[in-house]
DNA sequence: TTCATTGTATTACTATTATAATACGCTTTA
DNA sequence: TAAAGCGTATTATAATAGTAATACAATGAA
């Protein structure tokens, strides 16, 4: 795992755990059926509060990211096929989210893909 | 002035202020000099508390975006040279943006343009 | 000059986020 | 069975964001 915390973020911090643990499950970090690291070490880790870390968990698991259970920790709960759905969906949205905003700058596809030349080196 | 607030957003409200204004002023709808709508008038339009507004344009004054004034208002600062250049570096900020996002899933540049190639149509 | 409008400032209250310190019950293992 | 580790829960505190109500001083126009 991964997974670097910004204190200075406006997302706050249990979100961007979330999103952390969400993208190692999406970029086949995590496999399902993987035990994730216990509260209170990845609060260690982190340098959070296990309170933090815990809500976190909570939320990954009422997305149906995870399964929690005392005692025995948190499993990832996300089927092969089901990841694959998910991460081209994310990728679709971040892109469509980025066009979004290129479009409302006034740039236009000739633009971006002058860009994305221009990037590639 | 086109700007929409999202309540929901985990961006503060004041921020989001902020970029809308900017976004404005870099995609040409407000030129250098223009008058700013009044805190009062854009806090009863946005459904906000003058406060909230008056915060976004402390801060866009601090960033050297805005004059303010009282009594006469707040006008755009951001001469056309400037603002060119502030318009290219956000494309290629939000760019590499996504870029960075897409390259932690696992995809790679052919992937990408693949998509753009479906989504243009 | 007078008055409406402007940005600015202050104080108070609420909700959310995060931390902190505990404690509880469940599960696994020695 | 006993102990360690697990998720869960509770209560308290602090900081930030946002709202709210008000007041002040500067500006510009009638």
């Amino acid at each position: 795992m991964n997974l670097t915390i910004d204190a200075k973020s406006p997302l706050p911090v249990y979100q961007q755990v979330i999103q952390a643990i969400k993208l190692e499950v999406l970029s086949g970090g995590l496999h399902d059926g993987d035990l994730l690291p216990s509260i209170r070490d990845l609060a260690k880790l982190l340098k959070l509060n296990p309170n933090t870390v815990a809500k976190a968990y909570y939320a990954l698991e009422a997305e149906g990211f995870s399964e929690n259970r005392s005692g025995s920790g948190s499993r990832v709960r996300v089927p092969a096929g089901r990841r694959d759905a998910l991460r081209r969906a994310m990728l679709e949205s971040e892109f469509r989210n980025f066009l979004g905003k290129a479009v409302a700058l006034g740039f236009g596809l000739e633009d971006i893909n002058q860009l994305a030349e221009r990037i590639k080196q």
